[in-house]
DNA sequence: CAACATAGTGAAGGGGCATCACGACATGAC
DNA sequence: GTCATGTCGTGATGCCCCTTCACTATGTTG
């Protein structure tokens, strides 16, 4: 319609890009016993250290009690530990074991080495161009917040989804 | 290490964008009440025309077992309905009401304002630029089809997930 | 027609996620 | 110091996505 093609050719690649990384993201994290959400978790923990599990659902945006279970699953497959918090006695910190740090340590290394992969080859100024389009289109979405939602609201006023 | 600074700020980006898109995909559709899955059965059927649930588990990449849940759960929405095949007494149909054409155009709408949203007052040089940009990273990544794997295997051979 | 392949579904189970209710503890007010 | 109130974590439930295995009803092929 009023959408010039070479937009929609953008969009499109974005979302095959989006489909394609979370896709390969996931299966390498399965293939070291993990699941998206623990490794989110082990991520988070990794650059806050030690925390409580409060701290741990505010950071991931999902319910304390969801947090629960992703520390029950990590302490089962010994990668965190429960200790408990020096001053506060409701809480407890959850905190990398040896194992779990040399995990996390290896997947840092396979982001840098993903990344290394990624762009090899590519001319510096098309990686500058790159990112100053995915800044450009990342700043966009922030300034509208509510992206889709805007766009629905504007495309069809007042429709409701039956429940 | 080796790795060129931008490299990694590029790799961030991408990520950034896969977070935040995904995310407000599925809040634009849940606000519609459905859920990633539903709706990218309902994307598939807008493409492909009534089929079968096999061919819709082997579009998904699901099992054909899943495909039963959530053809069930739109039938309950009343957003399909399953016909029988005219020739394979077998097979049913996976066909739109009028209510699941409707969604899905809906949909589609919603898509194309997204994309003019988000390119909205960019230049067309830039956005040119950024989709050689990503069409380099997506070549790159079909052309090394392990991506991750390949880069895990190349940082840390010989290793094991405890299981 | 017998042998074999295929479409769909019941049963059972692994995860992720949410809300509600509740007990253990922290804290500020009195 | 005691008491109201808020907070941390978790048991109980329930929804959703997804899988494998077993089984029925049909197609297909020799």
């Amino acid at each position: 319609m009023t959408t010039p093609p070479h937009h929609a050719v953008a969009f499109d690649r974005i979302l095959e890009l989006v489909i394609v990384v979370s896709d390969d993201m996931t299966r390498t994290l399965s293939a070291q016993g993990l699941t998206d959400a623990r490794a989110h978790l082990l991520w988070e923990l990794h650059h806050r250290g030690p925390s409580t599990q409060r701290v741990l659902a505010d950071a991931l945006r999902v319910s304390p009690r969801n947090i629960t279970g992703l520390v029950d699953a990590l302490v089962a497959t010994g990668l965190v530990t429960r200790e408990p918090h020096p001053t506060d006695r409701r809480a407890t910190l959850v905190t990398f074991t040896e194992r779990g740090a040399a995990m996390t340590a290896a997947m840092e290394r396979d982001q840098q080495e993903f990344a290394r992969i990624l762009f090899a080859g590519m001319p510096d100024d098309r990686v500058t161009a790159l990112v100053d389009g995915l800044d450009d289109v990342l700043a966009r979405l922030k300034e509208h917040g509510l992206t889709v939602d805007a766009a629905r609201a504007a495309a069809n006023p007042g429709n409701e989804a039956g429940r």
